[in-house]
DNA sequence: CGAAATAGTAAGAACCTCTTACTAGCTTGT
DNA sequence: ACAAGCTAGTAAGAGGTTCTTACTATTTCG
């Protein structure tokens, strides 16, 4: 058992930051230990907004929150290493659709099985109840958050 | 009243992040607003780690987790804004304690306000319970992590 | 049709972080 | 006491991520 500070006075930032970073260096040590080192985490937002339909470079863009030259460097990179793929689109000619292709899908796959590991271990840590009370919170302050 | 997904399948990296680059953006914004359109969010860990009596360059680095390197070129770049200062070490010859100057305490007045509003917004919103255990269960993570 | 908006690319710079290598000062074992 | 090793910090150079400004091609709309 950790003996945890009572007096903890970490801003909320701090609190947060913690565990995102966590997971973020896990979810990389995991898939550099299955073969993908060339993923940093630049680029999982990509496959974090990704639908297997295909998403344009706007829209990964807008999600992700940066510009679009700068989703499509990571995209292109991403491209280049054979994890994503893309088709003209055939509703705007203007426009192209990006795609996992089956490498990219690995990957998917693996880092969802990193992430149910890590929270089956918060889960034991905090108990069944408080992981899902938090995890309902932060559901609720990303939708206030979103608007 | 905003509709909240009930279906919400976002990973937990994902609602963690939210809340996150929220507090990010909100804090470069008013601080922005505040006059200090210099300081960007990389800067923040400085402050974030500051004592009165003043850090060690190596210090701050193993606190924010990057290299000395980096740290100090973002100490370089406040100290040139005017943020912090650097003092010899009387205890130890090679090395000096990183302060904030008068300026760079008022950017941590002004930030810890613009987090005090945060938090009383994300207070409303959640309620106080849910708000203080949201507090307490990242605390408690924020321990399992950090060992 | 013509004007405005949108999807994406290009070029170049700034920013942040890293690795490797170094200097100066401190600590320790004998 | 002093050489060997350790620690604080700096230097140089590179790579990765993001931005701004500017452009082309295509679509949408008045």
């Amino acid at each position: 058992m950790v003996a945890r500070d009572p007096e903890d006075r970490r801003m909320l930032g701090a609190l947060l930051r913690i565990p995102f970073q966590a997971i973020v260096a896990r979810i990389q040590e995991g898939l550099a230990a299955a073969g993908y080192t060339d993923l940093r985490p630049a680029h999982f937002v990509v496959f974090q907004h990704m639908r297997p339909e295909g998403v344009r470079l706007t829209e990964l863009a807008e999600a992700a929150q940066i510009t679009k030259q700068s989703m499509g460097y990571l995209v292109d990179y991403l491209e280049r290493e054979g994890y994503t793929e893309r088709m003209p689109d055939p509703t705007d000619g203007r426009a192209r659709v990006i795609r996992l292709t089956e490498r990219g899908k690995d990957v998917e796959r693996t880092a969802r099985e990193i992430l149910r590991n890590i929270e089956a271990e918060w889960s034991d840590h905090l108990g069944e109840e408080r992981m899902a009370q938090l995890r309902e919170t932060l559901r609720d302050l990303a939708a206030m958050l979103e608007r």
